[in-house]
DNA sequence: TAGATTGTTAATCGATTAACAATC
DNA sequence: TAGATTGTTAATCGATTAACAATC
């Protein structure tokens, strides 16, 4: 697979055309065009085609892309058949959330450990995932591969676990607390799950939209 | 203030410079340059002008930007005082998450109600939300101003709710099910929690920098 | 074959960065 | 005042769109 430099924007389109792709299949649609494929995620026909050249050819010229190929050869290149494993810290409500309707292993991940310091919870099983102390974090990350952290832990206790990951040279971090684990000096990736910058945006249109009709109606316009 | 046409892009840093100001003031930080505030954010001085420039002039030359009054102007901005009122749908695990954790009031959105179909919930309170029946969804809309759906619903109802939802003439939803609800012509604007395309986002780095170390073995580095 | 659609190069557009006069 | 830093214009860079030859 080619590997250059594929910048930010490309790489978040791609799991939106893997979702779109598994929704075609469901659906029986086996073949689909650059132009189709375009319209059904707002994107241009242009746009779909220079993506999927930045990893190699996808299609065949005169018919399109065959839905199963294409998604298999996104689901590659988001590393989703390589097996990746993940442990979730914290298992309060966001955590039993993932747990419980969060299917992992849909994405090619899966979720071997969950920790907490709850007495009451350590040593049960969630959904097949054993729980395990916060103490014995250390010793399991030195005895098991483990590529993401999936960090659900309270506000407070944030920065401490991530230095214990960190220490113990987690590659990556999946972060849904709203402290900002990205330190400059870093080599650990975080992927950030910020409700509340998300909550914010959309706020924002909201404001607009409501400016837009006052102006309307200003001018006395319906 | 100022409401010319702003990108996504600044949109979605607005938040971000939210959060960065609200942590300097708990440390006591009163001035901020925006050198500075873009170094703490990894983005560059001219950018953070530019930035607040859509909005108009925050800021002071030849000192800097004041935190409190910076932060006032982003929250302005982001709609944060004008007394959104928002309804949880869906008091499942990511439902109960969100009314647990995640302080709505913080970003200036009231939680006025919850609704769900579980005849244990309704009547209840939960961190002081009442829980309604489902089939209340359509008078409570009718009785009641609600400027934002937050969607934490089962897959499988998600569309179907949706439906009475902008007949209602909601304006907005963010959405946590992993359903694509931006229909092209809908007036509904749709913020997406899609947690798979983060995950995946993630994998993809992950899989990146496992390639580059596989490629530099290859050549003998270490 | 003719029609369709890709892969890819060239053109355009927009966003980021640099520069600097204004000014506190 | 001198130094610092903004607001804003100009230059650069990168991403998106358009165009079209290749080819199925």
């Amino acid at each position: 697979m080619k590997r250059v430099k594929v910048s930010n924007n490309v790489i978040r389109r791609m799991p939106r055309y893997l979702r779109k792709l598994d929704e075609l299949a469901e659906n029986g649609v086996d073949k689909i065009s650059s132009r189709q494929l375009g319209e059904q995620l707002g994107l241009t026909s242009s746009q779909v085609r220079q993506d999927f050249n930045c990893f190699g050819e996808f299609g065949q010229q005169g018919y399109g892309y065959n839905v199963a190929t294409l998604r298999e050869r996104i689901a590659a290149i988001l590393g989703m058949d390589r097996g990746f494993t993940a442990i979730l810290l914290g298992v309060g409500n966001i955590g039993r959330a993932l747990m419980e309707n969060f299917c992992f292993t849909d994405w090619g991940v899966s979720l071997t450990a969950a920790f907490d310091i709850k007495p009451a919870l350590i040593g049960t099983e969630y959904r097949g995932v054993h729980i395990y102390g916060m103490d014995e974090l250390d010793r399991y990350l030195s005895e098991n591969k483990v590529d993401i952290a999936v960090l659900t832990v309270p506000k407070t206790v944030a920065v401490g676990v991530t230095g214990t990951l960190t220490a113990r040279g987690i590659d990556a971090i999946w972060n849904f607390t709203n402290v900002e684990l990205t330190e400059p000096g870093s080599r650990t990736l975080v992927e950030n799950v910020h409700f509340s910058d998300s909550l914010l945006s959309l706020c924002y249109y909201v404001a607009e939209r409501s400016d837009e009709a006052a102006a309307r109606a200003a001018r006395g316009e319906k």
